[in-house]
DNA sequence: AGCGGCATGTAAGCTGTTACATGATTAC
DNA sequence: GTAATCATGTAACAGCTTACATGCCGCT
């Protein structure tokens, strides 16, 4: 699962501008990130090699925009990507790495840093119920994309409460 | 967070081979997953920085050990890690992005993506399980080690009961 | 006067992945 | 006899991150 394929897959479901993409990758995705120093190169690279095809759009009162689409050669590469096996999961936890590390830091900065993760998940999980943030072009969620998300707010959400719980449990942090 | 980091929290708790790193970072770590072919050069980088030592030891019927302890520079740079700002959570899910693209596969294809991905979570969740896997050098686990790895559990549990239940609402996918 | 949003991009660099290579021993 | 485990490593590359750069518009 590379960031091209995923770029791909977002313009199967319609036309987007690299500002869009990359607005999705850094706020609305909740299963790949990223930011626009990939996604203007990538989308260079797939119209070199004529995945994807860009239109100019001129607007006023507003910057010029490269609206790009994906062409027929770009969904016989996306396709590839759905009938290649599926990569298992990646993640990378800082969090989780502290509390691993937590015999090192006083207990005190362990309830601050899980205090500040929920604060954090809690944010994220505002964002995940916007459904401006997750389907910015007013299409409503198809079942499976209504699925991953129900499962990105239900695991959020445990998140919270396992770590609220562990809180009101161990109040000195030990 | 990098990867060096990590090497050295772990050599604080005692010395390890890259072999022993290797694996750790293969199966046994639930924040940060690598192989060795990050292992060994960053050992050696850490080596010529001086915030690791290296020691052979011989083995009958063994290959030889390259033993590595952390000094006391790296403790320093450990100590800088420790009082850096905790990074954002970052993960990637394949599994979730053809979720998202399920739109574009057949039914059948979706469940199947389910269903495998419940097996490969049980599995991980045996593992997790194992105490040998988490903590191979025979050390109990500290208190907020057992919160990471709890947690750990309970997400990968709920995570499995999610789509199990789901598949049991949608016997056909949709 | 200044900030935030819209919009696009580059360049350098780091980090990590993949694939390969070697070789001995133990268990089946 | 062959597969798995122990054990170490390299080289090439992909991929992504960070930081920077630009500029207009609308709002306060």
């Amino acid at each position: 699962m590379k960031s091209h394929q995923i770029i791909l897959g977002i313009l199967k479901n319609g036309p987007q501008t690299g500002y869009d993409l990359t607005r999705m990758f850094e706020v609305g995705l909740i299963f790949f990130n990223s930011s626009s120093g990939m996604v203007y190169p990538a989308l260079r690279k797939l119209e070199k090699e004529g995945k994807v095809s860009k239109k100019v759009v001129t607007q006023q009162g507003k910057p010029n925009k490269n609206v790009f689409s994906i062409t027929s050669l770009g969904e016989q590469e996306f396709e590839n990507y759905l009938n290649s096996s599926v990569e298992p999961d990646y993640s990378k936890s800082d969090f989780l790495a502290r509390l691993i590390f937590g015999q090192y830091v006083s207990s005190k900065s362990v309830i601050k840093l899980v205090k500040d993760e929920i604060d954090h998940e809690t944010k994220e999980l505002a964002l995940l119920k916007r459904p401006d943030v997750i389907q910015p072009n007013h299409k409503s969620l198809t079942p499976t994309q209504k699925l991953a998300y129900d499962y990105g707010i239900f695991a959020n959400k445990n998140k919270i409460e396992f770590f609220k719980q562990w809180l009101k449990d161990h109040p000195n942090g030990d």
